[in-house]
DNA sequence: ATGAAAGCGCTAACAG
DNA sequence: CTGTTAGCGCTTTCAT
């Protein structure tokens, strides 16, 4: 007579091994056992590893929503899309969120995901989560310099991440790339090629990463000797077309640039797109070097330069932090920053005679 | 004295209603403002709407995991992402989500995603879910002709729905797009400026698409009273890589097409790429429709001709007929199929003299 | 260091 | 039709 295994239930919990299986096994309480799943202090060593190796033995989990009835907790990250109109993240979302599964899984959490058209609604969505205990904390992607999300957020004290740098870092922990070392990169790389009026083109100004790239550029241009020119940079652009906007300003101005630099590779795109519409040839006339190049679409064009992020492992990470955060770790020593990987294209030096 | 609502908690929980509070305002008990709210029929109709009224007022949602212990249902939708090799489906995901999300909240759900990288590893996605009570039911995309998880799930008596068709509809529901006409349209598109080799370069075997799509590409030619040589037909490409092979493969038949036909946008890329690369216009010497055309990549190059689906609405579809099923209506009638809308980005007859 | 007992918010027999 | 009474699987005082 095994721990009472014998039971048919119509349910397709089918006999699940419970905490009291467990116990009886070990001819101990429910709550003797309990304890020593969650390591508390006042169980004896020998019996948190009795327990512990039972609990394998057994093939016994603690259900996650029995425990949450109590704790409030519920094993689960939550992350938010926000769709705007410039779907920008698009691309980079399946790495993203396999990324986020893993290290969540990893730590016997899972990932619940909602989606929103606007900030309004994006808030929206947090509180539901929230008030459902649907989430016991969150993953903001796309940190913007002024961020809704981490007002509230601090505001109602619960534990989140970001991917991207806050301001202010109280209660912050983040997870980002280098972007400004990247943009910096970008300069030097073409300064060899004797490249000397290189332009700029930003990505959307409340992103947090975008003083941080023209940052980048701007030392870039400095350390290299080289003299920026205002009419060679863009702020703000967000989709292709508008990079194919910037891209016609740029290619007007007095004498035009040789080469172009992109915070974004969707603006790469666009660039791309306009300057072989006047007749440039990319990795001839001009040069073109996009930041974030996952994108497909960048990838099968020829001679388009970029920097490629590994947003998988930026995943793992912030998911990772964020439990930590939740375990009520200290946040200090939880913000860190990865390179961006130069991927050369066959770019080249400027046409010649220039 | 209002009802229990002055006490402090520390949890950030900060003392939601419960079921309590709503029976003691209405002068119930807690069963029968439970049986109320889930529309049992021992209920008076006017009860019924007191509590149900009164809940609304008092902003009272029963609380999705503290009902999961007793019905083991979570009100949560599960999907697994299968990244494999050829990350197919990378850039439909956004839209996707977004209208499965969409789907799910309007019905009080939430979804939940993993990730696996492997056939195996999913099914250990779908247990470990189960087993933990984190999904009611799952999504399923990229319906495959055999597929693994379709037997698991059946097996297990877990409710499901594809994205794409299934074979033997038992216990099925699924949404599609008919590839299949998108195909006929595409060759009579293309037969229609004259074009008389048509190339085709299928998708995966594997996926249950492929076979309907090559159907609709015969139908097409048989129809417009085209002759099909079967040099000219290449399966199993996946990725943009495998695109350009098998455009290299085309290119070099006996006469070579003057257009072809890609089930798949990541494919018409690799095409694309491989056909610029031997010099040929495309728009011009030859012609290239790509289905499935949310690729941002897909939609920069000019003149290539794309299918355009609408994967929020899909979304939407499948989280609504996948809680229809969670909720044990009827599986018959929830199978859905919709159209495929056609981009044409300018594309040409045959170069002359053909 | 462990057990006994109470209770989290909800559902589900079983009475009446 | 509605109230009574048990739990569900787990955590958490409070004793011991």
């Amino acid at each position: 007579m095994t721990a009472g295994t014998t039971q048919l239930h119509k349910d397709r919990t089918a006999m699940r091994v419970t905490i009291s299986d467990v116990a009886d096994a070990l001819n101990l309480t429910k709550s003797t056992v309990s304890r020593a799943m969650n390591g508390y202090p006042d169980i004896a060593e020998a019996t948190q590893l009795r327990v512990k190796r039972m609990a394998q033995e057994m093939n016994y989990q603690p259900l996650s929503h029995a425990q949450a009835i109590k704790t409030g907790r519920t094993r689960s990250l939550g992350l938010v899309l926000q769709l705007s109109d410039h779907d920008a993240h698009r691309p980079f979302l399946a790495e993203f969120l396999a990324g986020l599964s893993e290290g969540a899984s990893i730590e016997g959490y899972t990932l619940t995901v909602a989606s929103a058209d606007s900030d309004q609604h994006v808030i929206e969505s947090f509180r539901a989560l929230l008030r459902d205990g649907k989430a016991d904390g969150f993953i903001l992607p796309r940190a913007m310099v002024d961020d809704p999300r981490v007002k509230l957020l601090r505001d109602a004290d619960v534990p989140f991440v970001l991917f991207g740098r806050q301001q202010n870092p109280e209660g912050c922990s983040w997870f980002d790339i280098r972007g400004e070392d990247a943009m910096r990169d970008a300069v030097h790389h073409l300064a060899a090629l004797d490249h000397q009026r290189i332009g700029f083109i930003n990505g959307g100004t409340r992103y947090a990463y975008a003083g941080l790239r023209l940052q980048g550029y701007l030392d870039g241009m400095a350390s290299d000797g080289l003299s920026v020119a205002s009419e060679l940079i863009v702020e703000d652009a967000l989709t292709m077309a508008d990079g194919a906007c910037a891209a016609k300003k740029l290619l007007d101005a007095k004498p035009p640039p040789t080469a172009i630099i992109c915070a974004t590779d969707q603006v790469a795109l666009g660039v791309y797109r306009a300057a072989t519409e006047r007749g440039q040839a990319i990795g001839r006339n001009l040069s073109v070097v996009g930041y974030d190049g996952i994108q497909e679409g960048a990838q099968a064009q020829p001679a388009l330069t970029t920097f490629s992020v590994d947003n998988r492992v930026a995943g793992v990470r912030l998911a990772t932090l964020l439990i930590r955060r939740i375990r009520g770790e200290p946040s200090e020593n939880l913000r860190e920053t990865a390179a961006a990987v130069f991927l050369d294209r066959g770019s080249t030096g400027p046409p010649m005679g220039e």
